[in-house]
DNA sequence: TATAATTGTGTTGAAATTACACGATTCGGA
DNA sequence: TCCGAATCGTGTAATTTCAACACAATTATA
C-alpha cells in the first residue's frame, strides 16, 4: 500500500563531465537537437527510470555519452527550485564526472551532438545548468584539494609537469614547479616508469603511473599538495557568464 | 504539456538536526508514533509538497519540530536506492541543521515525540537513516574545518573554552587549550564583551560574541583553526552502530 | 586562608612552506 | 656540429607555522 501523499515528481539527473586537454579544463556539453530548448546548449542529462538507483542512472547517462563506465562520478547537489524546468516540476540530482579525454568514444559523442568546450568559453546553458557547473567546479576544487582525484583526468601515464598543469587549471592559479614536484613525490602516489614522454617538444620528462594500492588508501584520507590559498572558497570562477 | 517520461516518484526530505549541550554533540530524533515503523527511532522528515522548493521544505520540517527558522541548514546528499523505503519508491534529499539547543521550542518537540540523544548513544534508526547520520557527520566535519560554522551550535555569547569543547566534540579529539585559544583569537572572528560567564563553577571566563561582518566574510572563505589531522576522512565515527 | 580547578598569555624547538639557484636534457637552426 | 632556447630535475636557505610546554591569575570551596 503506497503512501497517501500524492505529490510525485519527475527526477532528472544532470552530469557535469570534466575533461583535461593538457592546457585547461573542458566540459562535455550538448547542443540539443530535441525539445525543449532545441538548439541551445545543455549538460548531458536524463530521467530516473523505474528499478534504477540514482547512482545507476548517473552511470548510464555518462556511459551513453562517452562510452566510459569506469570513471570518477560523484553526486554533489540536488536542485529543486519550483520552476527550474518550465515544462514540468522536475528535481535534478547533479553529478560531476572526471574522464580521461583520450578514452572517450568519439562516435557516441558525435551521435549526441556533444563537444568538449573550454570552461573559459562556456556558452550560456539552459535552465539552471550554469549554476550547476559553478557548484560542480566549487566541489571539484574542494575535493581535489583533499583527495588525489586529479589523476582521474589524466592518461594512465603522465609527467609531473602535466599533473601540475592540471592542478593549475583546476584552481586557475600558478604553482611553483619545484615545490610542486617535491610535494607530489613525497606523497608516494607516483611510480616512475623509466619511460620518457615522447609527445613533448623540448626536454622529455619522465612518465609516472599511479601507485595503485597507495592511491586507494589515500582516496579516503587527507591529501593536499597545494598551497594554503587553494582552499579558499571565494576565488574567481573562470566562467564567462553566470 | 508535460514530459512523456512517466516514472514519477515521491520526494522525501530528512533532516539531521545537530545540537550541542556543552559536552557532546546531540541529535534530535523521533520515536515514531505513526506508521510505518511505529515505535522505532527515525530522523525528522516529510514529503515535498507542490509549490515548494527543496530548501523551503527542509526549512518547514525543521521549523515544525524546533520552532526555529533562522538556523544553519545545508543540503548534503540525496539518497535514492531502490528499496530504501519499503513502502514505496521514494528518494530522500537529506539536510543537516545546526541549532542552538537553548532556542528550541520545547512544546513542538514534545508534540512530535522527539528527544535530544547523544551521538554516542544513538539507537538504530529506520531505513537508511543511520547512513544519513554518518554522512552528515562527515560533511559537518569537513565543513567545520573549512568554515566557521561551529558558532551556529552555541548561544550568542560563549567562552573560548566552550568553543573548544564544541570542536572537540565534533572531531572526537582533544585540542591543546593554549594553541586553540591563540588560533581562534587570530581569526578576528570574536569580540570580547567584557562580561564573565556566570554559569561556570570555577574561574569565570570571558564571554565573546561573533564579529558579525567578519563572520559573514569568512563564511565563504578559508578557516581552519584545527590541527591537520582533523581533516582526515577516515577517522572513527563516534557512532554506537552502523 | 589555603587548595583545587580552570582561564589567559608567553616561549621555544621542530616541521613545513616558500622563494630562489643551478645543472642537465632535448630540439632546432646557424 | 655547435649553440641557444625551452623545459626538466634536484638542492638550499630564510621564513613561517605548528606543537608542546611553563607559569601566573582568577574563583569557588573547604
Amino acid at each position: 500500500m503506497p503512501y497517501t501523499h500524492t505529490h510525485r515528481v519527475l527526477v532528472a539527473l544532470d552530469c557535469i563531465i570534466f575533461g583535461f586537454d593538457g592546457e585547461g579544463l573542458n566540459l562535455l556539453l550538448i547542443k540539443r537537437h530535441f525539445e525543449p530548448e532545441y538548439g541551445n546548449w545543455s549538460l548531458m542529462g536524463g530521467f530516473l527510470n523505474e528499478g534504477e538507483s540514482l547512482e545507476e542512472a548517473a552511470h548510464r547517462i555518462v556511459y551513453d555519452l562517452t562510452g566510459l563506465d569506469n570513471n570518477y562520478l560523484e553526486q554533489f547537489q540536488t536542485f529543486g527550485a519550483i520552476n527550474r524546468d518550465p515544462v514540468e516540476r522536475t528535481i535534478s540530482v547533479a553529478y560531476y564526472a572526471l574522464v580521461n579525454i583520450e578514452d572517450q568514444d568519439v562516435n557516441a559523442i558525435r551521435l549526441h551532438n556533444a563537444s568538449w568546450i573550454s570552461l573559459h568559453k562556456k556558452p550560456k546553458l539552459i535552465f539552471d545548468h550554469d549554476r550547476m557547473v559553478q557548484e560542480a567546479l566549487k566541489r571539484l576544487r574542494t575535493k581535489a584539494a583533499l583527495n588525489p582525484i586529479g589523476f582521474e583526468l589524466l592518461p594512465g601515464k603522465f609527467t609531473i609537469p602535466q599533473l601540475q598543469k592540471l592542478y593549475e587549471a583546476i584552481y586557475d592559479t600558478k604553482l611553483d614547479r619545484r615545490n610542486f614536484s617535491r610535494k607530489v613525490l613525497s606523497t608516494n602516489l607516483l611510480v616512475g616508469t623509466g619511460e620518457k614522454d615522447m609527445s613533448s617538444q623540448t626536454k622529455k620528462g619522465q612518465l609516472y603511473t599511479l601507485n595503485a594500492p597507495e592511491y586507494v588508501r589515500q582516496q579516503q584520507g587527507n591529501f593536499g599538495f597545494l598551497p594554503e590559498l587553494i582552499m579558499a572558497d571565494d576565488r574567481t570562477m573562470p566562467l564567462s557568464n553566470t
